[in-house]
RNA sequence: GCUGGCGUAGCUCAACUGGCAGAGCAACGGAUUUGUAAUCCGUAGGUUCGGGGUUCGAUUCCCCGCGCCAGCUCCA
């Protein structure tokens, strides 16, 4: 008999050689059912697994992460299995579970086609419902290579090759279907089916683009029909919030061909966020203290040089111009010009820190084929800023760095954030010393801040230790906008230095940050994250005034400019048509408010408030209104999100 | 940059295997003076992404280029 521990801590005794399924049927029928692998001392295995000595033992249900994780790998399996009968000839490579899904890679004469999509998913039902076993044998290295090999999957056999002599591989056999694979799966087909197919895609073998291009499928998987459906509806709905299809319907930007790709037009109606957005963090950065810089967009490649990007950076630097007989640089980055500044005249230990400021432009040259909306782009501005202090003065940097960036973030309507800590690289310049110094400095800020952090030990630039924040939206994405660097390496590279207390020259220590990062990706998240619908205080259009008939104009030219005056962002509309009409058209243009004006509301000196979800205010006198209004746009409150977006379009 | 798909009116999309390039919405003109998500009638709108080729004839087939989309790659 072995003893086996169970993760509520209690211990069991089982007869040697016990499976996992066994153990499961033990604790419960239902346990047993929802089961699709188990871990023993932390390992994943199948529940075929036979317990020979004693162990910590979980069971591995459905609706875990690593639950779904399994049933995600089985399901390219299956996906596989399902290849291999319909297209005999093609030949498979490798198959993991990802992020809501899988994908297979496979070598196949000619691109699959979304028709080839169906038949495969069909296939899949059909295996499904067959519910063959899954089942798992182990097979020295040399036997497996030569049983790929003359299956004919050079790919597999690759792999295999890569596996030290004399090591056992597992293999997973389904019906006629083998695979290599380390497992664990589910113990047979029958335990899937909740899967869609999603796409088809070129990728190269081993990630190599000097290698064969593979045709990549891709499919999401879930351990019920609940799951399932409910990440579609999710594809649905973050295509209904794509920035790029609302950019044009309200408006805001846009992206033009005859420009050239990655670079953005903003609109009046995207201006109007833009200007909102920057005033905002002018205002914050003021009150944090930070002074504000421009600089130039160009400048002597030499410059580039110093910096050292031209050596670690030119891949992704546009080619210089000539100017006279000088090489010209459009700026990449704007770190190197806030140093020139720094270096004008003698800097006293007493100046520091230095907060320095800039929505500063960058062009940057991107692949062609990674362009995407505002989201990645070749030339943006960001909203960066610069510290120049003592190493004793980094962690109170950081901590008012960190703050000010959650309140931005919160203000924006971001509530869930998730920071990163990445440290010293194997390759990297700075002493031990500062190194420590830093990086605890970074833990202790974040620590201060009462937040959880995770560490991406080695992660870090080679000039510095760094924090990301990466922010949650509406539909649950996550994105990484903000980050704070430690540098290292510029300031010894410009040689900059202040005087100290002591009248000697010291290095500056230089902190690079960005809150929103670039405003143009930002302003794609945040149309993203509210689905178009603005809060008030960001709303291009904050309110329409319009009118039942032309009776009503004076009184609502006379709304409209006392809204005006108020500093909000209104317009009227006076034409002849119908009320109808018109609420329809500014509700898709998502206008947070629209006042009506008839007969009544004349008369009475007040404004019949609609809100944008169809809510009916009632009568407003037109000073409260505007107090209404002025209220919402300072206090930057959110109301009125998008709701259920299918109403949009009844 | 690479692979694949796509490119028709401002937008969404039609046009059987090569045979007169169309609809809805938007725009414009007129009528309608209207109470909480689409009033009616009319007009105009096209180098079918660009260039070349095959053909009596090309939106359709072929080649080259550009752009977009998905993915790969890259990402200080």
């Amino acid at each position: 008999m072995i003893e086996v521990r169970l993760p509520d801590g209690a211990v069991r005794t089982f007869p040697e050689g016990t499976t996992l399924r066994e153990v499961a049927g033990a604790i419960g029928s239902r346990l047993a059912k929802a089961a699709v692998a188990g871990s023993v001392d932390g390992r994943a295995v199948d529940l075929e697994y036979r317990l020979t000595t004693a162990a910590a033992v979980s069971v591995i249900t459905a609706d875990s992460e690593a639950g779904l994780e399994i049933i995600r790998h089985s399901t390219s399996h299956l996906m596989a299995q399902a290849v291999k009968e319909l297209f005999p000839a093609t030949q498979v490579t490798i198959g993991p579970a990802v992020e809501n899904g899988f994908y297979y890679d496979f070598a196949h004469d000619r691109p699959f086609t979304t028709e080839d999509l169906g038949l495969i998913e069909a296939r899949m039902r059909e295996l499904v419902k067959a519910d063959l076993p899954i089942t798992r044998e182990l097979l020295p290295r040399d036997a497996a290579i030569a049983l790929f090999r003359e299956m004919g999957e050079i790919f597999k056999t690759e792999i295999i090759g890569d596996i030290p002599e004399g090591e056992e591989v597992s293999l997973y056999r389904q019906g006629n279907f083998v695979d290599l694979c380390r497992g664990p799966h589910v113990p047979s087909t029958g335990r899937l089916g909740h899967f869609k197919l999603l796409s088809v895609a070129g990728a190269y073998w081993r990630g190599d683009s000097r290698n064969q291009q593979l045709q990549r499928l891709y499919g999401t998987a879930w351990a019920d029909e609940k799951g399932l459906k409910a990440y579609l509806h999710q594809l649905a709905e973050a295509e209904k919030r794509d920035h790029r299809r609302l950019g044009r319907e309200l408006e805001l930007f846009s992206l033009q061909e005859e420009a050239g790709g990655g670079l953005v037009f903003w609109h009046p109606m995207g201006s109007r966020v833009r200007h909102v957005i920057e005033e905002f963090w002018k205002q914050q950065h003021r009150e944090a203290g930070y002074e504000f810089l421009h600089t130039p967009h160009l400048a002597n490649r030499e410059l580039w040089r110093t910096s050292g990007h031209l050596d670690f950076y030119s891949e992704s630097m546009f080619n210089p111009l000539t100017v006279d007989a000088e090489q010209y640089q459009v700026r990449p980055m704007n770190c190197p010009f806030h140093i020139l500044i720094f270096r004008q005249g003698l800097r006293s230990y007493r100046e520091l820190p230095l907060r320095w400021a800039e929505l500063g432009t960058v062009y940057r040259y991107e692949m062609s084929g990674v362009l995407h909306g505002l989201f990645r782009v070749r030339g943006f501005t960001q909203d960066d800023a610069h510290i120049f202090c003592r190493a004793d003065q980094i962690e109170a940097e950081i901590e008012a760095i960190l703050e000010l960036t959650l309140a931005t973030l919160r203000t924006f309507g971001f509530a869930d954030f998730q920071i990163n800590l990445s440290t010293r690289p194997a390759k990297s310049v700075g002493s031990d010393a500062i190194w420590e110094k830093a990086t605890a400095a970074l833990r202790q800020a974040i620590a201060r801040q009462g937040l959880d952090h995770v560490e991406d030990v080695g992660g870090g630039a080679f000039y510095g230790p760094k924090i990301d924040v990466k922010i949650t939206d509406a539909i649950g994405r996550k994105w990484q906008c903000s980050t704070v660097q430690l540098d290292f390496n510029l300031p010894e590279r410009f040689d900059i230095s202040y005087i100290g207390e002591d009248g000697q020259r010291h290095r500056p220590i230089m902190i690079h940050r960005a809150l929103m990062g670039s405003l143009e990706r930002f302003f794609g998240v945040l149309i993203e994250h509210y689905a178009g619908h603005f809060p008030l205080w960001l709303a291009p259009v904050q309110a329409v005034v319009l009118t039942i008939t032309e009776a009503h104009d004076a009184w609502a030219e006379e709304v409209r400019r006392t809204l005006l005056a108020a500093g909000l962002r209104v317009e009227s509309d006076l034409r002849n048509a119908k009320v109808g009409y018109k609420i329809r058209e500014h509700t898709l243009k998502k206008v947070p408010y629209l006042l009506i004006i008839g007969d009544r509301e004349r008369q009475e000196r007040t404004v019949s408030l609609r809100g944008r979800q169809g809510k009916d205010f009632g009568a407003v006198p037109l000073a409260e209104l505007v107090s209404r209004l002025l209220t919402e746009t300072r206090t930057r409150t959110a109301t009125q999100g998008p709701g259920q977006l299918q109403e949009e379009t009844p």
